[in-house]
DNA sequence: GCGATCCTGGCC
DNA sequence: GGCCAGGATCGC
């Protein structure tokens, strides 16, 4: 459910943990903790303090002193509240996270498509999923050129995949890989090796602008996504041509169709996306 | 690279 | 009952 924009909307809500000291967690049956043990995670972290909060991609980490981290990933349903005051368990959570002072850190996640797991090294090279992503889309140390050469090195990738490849750039999901294609009017089946270099330069750009929207909106609800707090997004009342099969993009008369790619839904504009 | 698969729930 | 869903991985 929640992409990069969402990602970071949950990460800024969650701020106030900075400071408190993690006393212990609750784990269900069935969380989906990954690559290590409930048992362990609480052995590592329990008594320390969240230090910082980090997205890297689609995943949240809290990062404590002494050093250690706990890396989230939300998934398609995925969910974190933040509780000042307990309030009965609902379904499917599947993680608490109980600090000293009574404040609490609910993860609820029904088809558990999420994880949970650990990182000890700062940059969280030895964590099994961290490791595996490519550059944030605002990594102020990289050139253009940088990102055409991840672009490049999947050359048989549609343009739609490549987006969606979290190892080219971390965090974009099906939305914002839409709406990023339709901003850069670009056809979404169309291959990397047939894309020229200004082609994707303006498709950076313009996923750029898109993420940066997502965020400035505090993330997309469709249906029930909304951050720590509780508080929904509003970049839904923007989405061009997300969900609009049938219909006419949102700010124009051009026809929105959908098509399957890898298994996903592609919302896009043929008649402006060449 | 592509399709099937993991899982639950909402909607028609 | 069937289809669809903000995701990622694992086979062929």
């Amino acid at each position: 459910m929640p992409e990069l924009p969402e990602v970071e909307s949950i990460k800024r809500s969650l701020q106030g943990l900075v400071g408190k000291t993690i006393a212990r967690f609750y784990f269900s049956r069935v969380a989906p903790v990954e690559t290590t043990s409930p048992k362990q995670i609480e052995k590592t972290l329990h008594n320390k303090k969240i230090s910082r909060l980090e997205r890297r991609g689609k995943y949240l980490l809290l990062h404590t002193d002494p050093a250690a981290s706990l890396v989230l990933h939300l998934g398609m349903t995925g969910k974190l509240l933040l509780l000042e005051t307990p309030t009965p368990r609902e379904k499917h959570t599947h993680m608490e996270l109980l600090f000293s002072d009574g404040t609490l850190l609910r993860f609820i996640d029904p088809r558990r498509f999420g994880t949970i797991s650990l990182a000890c090294q700062s940059d969280g090279k030895d964590n099994p999923f961290l490791k595996k992503l490519g550059l944030e889309y605002n990594d102020s140390t990289q050139t253009r050129d940088d990102y055409i050469r991840q672009f490049r090195s999947h050359p048989k990738l549609s343009l739609k995949t490549a987006l969606l490849h979290q190892g080219i750039i971390a965090g974009v999901g099906n939305i914002y890989a839409c709406e990023a294609l339709y901003r850069a009017k670009l056809d979404p089946r169309r291959l990397v090796q047939k894309t020229t270099d200004e082609a994707l330069r303006k498709l950076l750009q313009a996923l750029r602008q898109t993420l940066d929207m997502g965020i400035a909106c505090q993330g997309t609800t469709l249906r029930d996504y909304q951050d720590g707090r509780g508080t929904k997004g509003s970049m839904q009342n923007f989405l061009q041509v997300y969900g609009r099969e049938g219909k006419t993009a949102l700010q124009s008369h051009h026809k929105v169709i959908r098509i399957i790619q890898n298994n996903r839904s592609t919302w896009f504009a043929p008649a402006v996306q060449k």
